[in-house]
DNA sequence: GCGACAG
DNA sequence: ATCTTGTCGC
């Protein structure tokens, strides 16, 4: 039951202790989809801040698939210890997001996170690090770009462009509806870059953002303060 | 040295 | 992330 975190090192880290971690545990991404991959239980993921920035709040929340009904949810918080610096987002909002992991009710098939998975300068965005700890397959879906180089998408949702950093793939530029900005998504672990597509446009229905993210996003910055 | 920079 | 109302456009 719930989610198993792999404790693999300790959050509070400096600047340059958490690039030698990124650089270290990238080495253990998986960049396949597992055979026959059918998720039934997505999990939506999101963080924020109160507190006057002094917590982060963490929300999750599951559904099904293919009809994206609510399942379970769960809020949680811990402290702010990390500031925000660009390439080190997991660092600040991991801790509150394991804490809701924790006391998840259900084990999700598919975690999907705000932000980056691979799409990162040294692949290991959020996503990539949540599925790491988590061992569960995980895409990152990011509002906007961290790195990377790509062509416009057509405006009809569905369009896609590759997102590159120099000639290595690391995600994809995706319209997950007619006329919006595109969404970044790119895999975070046990996860192809074809499926992660697939899989967030799964979760897409009338908005830009997956329902689940959606969901998790209200629950996160609820002002009746669940945790 | 200068600009870019998930949430 | 967050500050903030109505408004223009697909």
């Amino acid at each position: 039951m719930g989610v198993t975190i792999r404790t693999l090192h300790p959050w509070a880290v400096d600047a340059a202790e958490g690039r030698r971690l990124q650089h270290t545990l990238r080495e253990q991404l998986c960049l396949k989809t597992p055979r026959g991959f059918r998720p039934q239980r997505v999990a939506g993921i999101d963080a924020g801040i109160v507190d006057g920035g002094r917590t982060i709040r963490a929300a999750v929340v599951v559904m099904s698939l293919p009809d994206l009904q609510v399942i379970a949810q769960s809020v949680a918080r811990a402290p702010a210890i990390m500031p925000y610096i660009p390439g080190l987002l997991s660092f600040r909002e991991l801790p509150g997001v394991v804490a809701a992991l924790e006391r998840l009710e259900v084990t999700p098939d598919l975690l999907l996170c705000d932000g980056q998975g691979i799409a990162h300068p040294r692949r290991l965005g959020i996503a990539a690090h949540l599925g790491l700890i988590t061992d569960l397959p995980a895409i990152g879906v990011g509002k906007s770009r961290l790195v990377g180089t790509y062509r416009e998408p057509r405006s009809e949702k569905g369009a896609t462009s590759g997102l590159y950093d120099g000639h290595e793939r690391i995600g994809t530029v995706l319209r997950s509806r007619d006329h919006v900005r595109p969404l970044y998504v790119s895999p975070g672990h046990r996860m192809s870059h074809e499926d992660a597509v697939h899989w967030v446009l799964a979760c897409c229905t009338r908005y830009r953002l997956p329902e689940p993210q959606r969901a998790a996003d209200r629950l996160a910055s609820a002002k009746e303060a669940p945790a």
